[in-house]
RNA sequence: GGCCUCGUGGCGGAGUGGUGACGCAGCGGAUUGCAAAUCCGUGAACCCCGGUUCAAUUCCGGGCGUGGCCUCCA
């Protein structure tokens, strides 16, 4: 089985061959935590966490190094903590803390490494040196700044020119900026901010510094793949790129590039005053986070997606018939068709439509290799509701039943379907589920 | 305005130069005291206009529409 990627660089599906299989390295940007992580963050954080178990089961669990930051330093986070009225640090704490109790919820491994970036400060200061020295960059008035124009490939991987960009021109003209499009990777702090000491004065990092700090420090000048949202491909992953590769002797910072499409909620697009804006907390307080998850992957990662409550049905029903076939089964295995489909450039809809066709095995396998444990759809179903009385009115019916007193038995089912429960007579008997 | 993306049946969603996946819903049947659940069966699609080809939903060109980026809202 060859594992196959769309690169973003090359706009190519190629083979993919990593530098070391004995360390595949890949690098998707996490949150900046000034506030809960909408639906729209989960969206790469569970397509990249099925490419990472995938690599893991390629090249085994200790060969592969998967790097998610955390992004606390930033001047949203500066503004939210004011407003606020508590510290920077107990922001991004308590905003790093949900974030991870988020992503868990929704079935995801931990990272390898989860690097945060104030303490990479040094890294970054490092960086920004080099690339001074190499001509890349140039202080003024207190910041420094990345010269676009001194890398004659920038642009490269968002396939647009600095002429294309400046026709938009609608980038922030600064003196001290030789040219518009350059972007700052240091500025300087007041006293009330947070700041480090720097050989240009004690200051902070430009947005997109941490990322090539981090994933350098961790993964190397060059590794195999970095992923994160189409959103982020300019200015942030350009930007990463060229700090990076200005730094590395123009050493190529990856070499696989992915980006997840965007998603769009009930055919709009998500957004606080359009009133359709989800975090991931919001959902778990009504849909399992394996739901969630499901109703992710049931879309390849590079369409746009469109998340609707009539999806998250549909999902839930699905999982749940699933669970139901599979929930004894011990040793379970996925197929080659389930593998083959997830190897050509991670198509989850192709895999899973595969397990419909599977074996209970391979079906079972299959779940469980996405990431599903049915641990929280039982929760789901059974919390917050008192088991011994249904279980008592069930028998009471069937008595009832039994004795075809069909008044008094629908009657017992009418008053526990008024509570939410619904019931279902199977050959082995009556089951009960939580009605939604 | 520039660059880019996507456009498949009621809905979701793969895929392919020629025998039209799959799932949900619907419909028919089995089962059931009646339902629900379950099982079996089943109709229905490739945005528009050109071009290439024996043949296009699939390749090429144009158009229309969706969405994104160009503004440190993923």
């Amino acid at each position: 089985m060859t594992l196959r990627l769309f690169n973003t660089l090359t706009k190519t599906k190629d083979d993919f061959v990593p530098l070391d299989a004995k360390n595949v390295r890949m690098y998707v940007c996490g949150p900046t935590v000034y506030d809960f992580a909408h639906i729209g963050n989960a969206r790469p954080v569970i397509v990249f966490d099925v490419l990472f178990r995938l690599l893991r089961h390629t090249y085994g669990d200790a060969h592969v190094t998967y790097v998610r930051n955390i992004t606390d330093v930033d001047d949203k986070i500066n503004a939210r903590a004011a407003e606020r009225g508590i510290s920077i640090r107990e922001l991004t704490e308590e905003t790093a803390r949900i974030y991870e109790e988020d992503v868990a919820a929704l079935g995801n491994l931990p990272p390898s490494v989860t690097p945060r970036a104030t303490e990479h400060i040094a890294q970054m200061i490092k960086i920004i040196e080099q690339l001074i020295a190499a001509g890349h960059a140039y202080a003024a008035d207190g910041h420094v700044l990345f010269e676009v124009s001194s890398k004659a490939d920038y642009g490269k991987l968002s396939r647009r020119s600095l002429d294309e960009m400046l026709a938009g021109a609608r980038v922030e003209v600064a003196p001290y900026k030789k040219n518009p499009m350059d972007f700052v990777l240091w500025k300087p702090s007041e006293a009330a901010l947070p700041g480090w000491d720097s050989p240009w004065g004690r200051g902070r990092p430009g947005w997109h510094i941490e990322c090539s700090a981090m994933a350098g420090e961790y993964l190397g000048e060059t590794f195999d793949i970095h992923g994160g949202g189409i959103d982020l491909q300019f200015p942030h992953h350009e930007n990463e790129i060229a700090q990076s590769e200005g730094a590395h002797h123009g050493h190529p910072l990856a070499k696989v590039w992915m980006h997840n499409g965007f998603l769009q909620v009930e055919g709009e697009k998500m957004s606080k005053s359009l009133g359709n804006f989800f975090t991931i907390r919001d959902l778990l307080a009504d849909w399992p986070g394996e739901v969630l998850r499901f109703n992710m992957l049931r879309t390849h990662y590079r369409q746009p997606i469109d998340f609707t409550v009539a999806g998250l049905k549909e999902s839930w029903k699905m999982l749940e018939r699933w669970y139901e076939v599979t929930e004894p089964l011990v040793d379970p295995a996925p197929d080659a068709a389930f593998f083959e489909a997830l190897a050509d450039d991670l198509n989850t809809p192709a895999a899973i439509a595969s397990l419909h066709q599977a074996d209970e095995l391979a079906l079972a396998g299959g779940l469980d290799f996405l990431g599903f444990s049915n641990v929280q759809m039982k929760l789901a179903n059974k919390t917050e509701v008192d088991t011994v009385a249904i279980a008592d009115a069930i028998a009471a019916r069937n008595a009832a039943r039994k004795n075809k007193d069909f008044k008094e038995s629908d009657r017992i089912r009418d008053d526990l379907l008024a509570k939410g429960i619904v019931l279902k007579d199977g050959p082995g008997g009556t089951t009960w589920e939580v009605k939604r």
